[in-house]
RNA sequence: GUCCCUAUCGUCUAGCCCGGUCAGGACAUAGGAUUUUCAUUCCUAGAACCGGGGUUCGAAUCCCCGUGGGGACGCCA
């Protein structure tokens, strides 16, 4: 069997679509998976629509993904040039051969394809055979000169010598009008894998630019895992049937086929999507979290080089991150003694009791431990709310509220521990004023 | 309107090809347990074969017809 050569083949007019980012991803895992060749080409044949900067958020996007190309834009390759507005003489010759065979001819400024009439069959790997007839002759040049879609479409996947075509299933009933041009050029057919689409989460339709989750820049701008959104796409639509759902790339590499993928459009879901991201966070090695965190954390929390303090910080932060856009007011306190005291959490701990008071209680048992260690420092103030008849649960809230201005968070002790005695005391200091 | 695809819990899906399992997993939801803080974790529950015909001893599984959902019918890609 030939080596197995796919493409991802977007035009840059508009955002990185979800949809098209999974497109990318299966020709991706394809190409991956047989140890053949991914190839980006770009259809910018629409002069009017095309921009440069959609063409870098693409790049952009997909790079994120960890969506490398081997031939195309920037990386080059035997078969470009990679973008069809440079490969305008490549169609002329195409063209001629269509009209030495009786296949094109003008109409209204426009050449047209002349179709064969007959009904044909697609051998689809994931829809199986499909059979539809192309009724009416369509344009391949437009009036203005410029190719049209299904022409350099099929000029392209052929001049690469693409092997198989992976696109969504959008494209289904247009593989008809890409036959019929085969066969008229009489090339040898790529095989056919059309992929479901994905729906929006609720209403009508597939997923639009203006839905939520839609567009790939928005999960790099809330700083989603790459790898977690990744995982997420590649599990809709496709699945290794054996009950896993996260799962390392190079695992789902190695068991990606069609035979997986399913053949109804699958729902959107943001919440299971974000469930991958924070099974991803989780899993991350100390140094990956920190890589990421940072990243999070850019612009927003001045963390200073790297330290122990910071790894220590990161490492009761990480079991408690669900997504980084938390990251920054879970870790605020750890970086700035003027942190700001919330006041919906406010409202929770004062709700019943004296917390003031209880705080107050604390602070000759902290003045005096010898040790802020969380073994020793734990059971010293269970003991101590044991001997004033309290719970120790009226003691804890209140303390955290003080030294964080927050309700939940990391493991508290864990976090005395972290900060050290004279801050804790401080940041109890300031609670006492700041709250009466 | 014409054509094409599709149909299992609210959602993603396994099972279907090669009929016989209490129809399995995950997200979400609701309870509960544990953790004297926070969260995690764990357990449990509810939750589906679109409808109707057929074939068969037996149908989620095969066939037909409806219905629902999606898509294509551009000098967009």
């Amino acid at each position: 069997m030939d080596k197995v050569r796919v493409r991802f083949a977007p035009s840059p007019t508009g955002f990185f679509h979800i949809g098209s980012a999974r497109t990318a991803l299966f020709n991706w895992l394809y190409a991956r998976h047989t140890g053949g060749t991914f190839v980006l080409r770009i259809e910018d044949t629409d002069q009017e629509r095309n921009r440069e900067e959609y063409l870098n958020i693409l790049k952009d996007g997909m790079r994120w993904l960890g969506l490398d190309w081997d031939e195309g834009p920037e990386v080059g390759g035997a078969y470009g040039p990679y973008f069809q507005s440079q490969r305008d003489g490549i169609y002329r010759e195409y063209l001629e051969i269509l009209r030495k065979r009786g296949r094109a001819y003008d109409k209204d400024g426009a050449v047209f394809f002349k179709v064969s009439g007959e009904k044909q069959v697609l051998h689809d790997a994931v829809y199986g055979d499909v059979e539809h007839l192309e009724e009416k002759d369509f344009p391949i040049f437009r009036s203005n000169g410029t190719p049209v879609f299904h022409f350099v479409n099929v000029v392209d996947d052929i001049c690469m010598e693409i092997t198989d075509v992976i696109r969504g299933q959008d494209h289904l009933t247009n593989t008809n009008k890409h036959i019929e041009l085969f066969k008229a050029f009489g090339a040898p057919m790529p095989r056919f894998a059309h992929i479901p689409l994905i729906l929006k989460s609720e209403g009508h339709g597939k997923m639009s630019k203006r839905d939520r989750g839609a567009l790939i820049e928005e999960y790099q701008q809330k700083n989603f895992l790459p790898e977690a959104v990744r995982n997420y796409l590649c599990m809709l639509g496709w699945n290794p049937k054996n009950d896993r759902e996260i799962m390392p790339i190079e695992e789902i590499i190695s068991l990606f086929d069609f035979h997986g993928i399913v053949k109804s459009n699958a729902r959107f879901d943001e919440r299971k999507m974000a469930h991958f991201n924070t099974e991803h966070i989780r899993a991350l090695s100390p140094e990956k979290f920190e890589k990421a965190a940072r990243e999070a954390l850019r612009g927003k929390i001045d963390l200073g080089p790297d330290c122990e303090y910071i790894r220590k910080v990161f490492a009761v932060c990480q079991p408690k991150v669900s997504n980084m856009e938390g990251l920054p007011s879970m870790l605020d306190h750890f970086f700035n003694e003027d942190f700001p005291f919330d006041e919906s959490a406010k409202e929770k701990i004062f709700k019943k009791g004296e917390p003031l008071a209880r705080l107050e209680e604390l602070v000759d048992l902290i003045k005096r431990a010898d040790s802020f260690e969380h073994d020793i420092l734990y059971p010293q103030i269970c003991d101590f709310a044991a001997q004033n008849g309290k719970k120790a649960s009226e003691y804890m809230p209140i303390l955290r509220y003080a030294i964080t201005g927050q309700a939940g968070g990391p493991d508290l002790f864990s976090m005395l521990e972290i900060l050290g005695k004279q801050r804790v005391l401080a940041r109890i200091d300031r609670a006492l004023k700041a709250l009466k």
